[in-house]
DNA sequence: TATTGTTATACTCTATAACTATA
DNA sequence: TATAGTTATAGAGTATAACAATA
């Protein structure tokens, strides 16, 4: 317990059994890489979850609110004012549909569609840095690693999905 | 373009260029073995990283506030109020200091040690949750390339540190 | 009755800035 | 001048509950 009271600095802390702790280290990981990715961005409003929505509404065009909630494991509730900021955007258009006038579809805009693209850009190049850090043969291995860790978590605290 | 308009499943969305995306796969992990965690402690008011906290204060007796926010790569300002409720739980004590009185030292209470011993008994067992998940034989390369993922992304992104 | 989407509201976590008390 | 810690405040992101419109 003898221990001197100041003067610590961050990297002589020690971090005890969190430094081998599988959850931890995936933290402090994707952390990183979030960090990373925003900073390559450079928009505060276009944060990785943001740029899963474009992904996503783009991949699954007329997508209902509903269906993306339920995809990305989030309330409605919690859809409806991160979408009305890609609408307020110009990024993303709501769509009424004649079948069911309770839905409201979601397609990009052509400016979506660019800033789709951009973003992809940017993307492509966070995707590399990873790889690289990674090396390239382990690409394969670390996202089914990723995959198997998804599938134990959910399994056991039962969850249908978590996904976005 | 052509696609239904309705009855998407949440299985059924297509993800594009996220499914083989290394960021988006980690985050996904990261999110499902977090709310394994948070479902196998139970208690809401000690997430991963009020538990990360602990260990740290433990393994660091009479580390100031400042030095535990630097290692945590937050703000001193969003330390206290995380730390006012470790207090407010009589976890962790916070202590004056002859040599330099602008400082807080803090320390876990016989409680906190207690708590600690509790929570690090869930956290061992979601360790091997995890470690199970991606075969014990995959540990140490796993926790490789995480440490490899957070070299890269912080040099990139031009941060000190920001564990925890 | 159930579902879609919005709104009101609240909670958590984070940061910046201003402050105090020291150093 | 600089640092430790607190406070006030604001901004994300999330959830629950209540609601209107529709199925």
């Amino acid at each position: 317990m003898a221990r001197r009271r100041t003067g610590n600095r961050a990297g002589e802390v020690r971090y005890g059994r969190l430094a081998g702790a599988l959850g931890f280290n995936l933290r402090i990981a994707q952390e990183a890489s979030f960090r990373a990715f925003a900073h390559r961005v450079g928009d505060a409003a276009m944060r990785p979850r943001r740029y899963a929505m474009l992904v996503l509404i783009r991949e699954n065009p007329g997508l209902t609110q509903a269906e993306l909630g339920r995809s990305a494991g989030r309330e409605k509730s919690s859809i409806t004012p991160a979408l009305n900021d890609l609408v307020k955007l110009g990024l993303v258009e709501r769509r009424a549909v004649a079948v069911d006038r309770r839905v409201q579809t979601l397609w990009l805009t052509r400016k979506g569609e660019q800033r789709y693209r951009e973003l992809t850009r940017h993307a492509v190049q966070h995707d590399r840095l990873l790889e690289r850090a990674i090396g390239r043969g382990n690409r394969v291995r670390f996202l089914g690693l990723l995959s198997r860790i998804v599938a134990a978590a959910q399994d056991y605290a039962g969850r249908e999905n978590n996904a976005i």
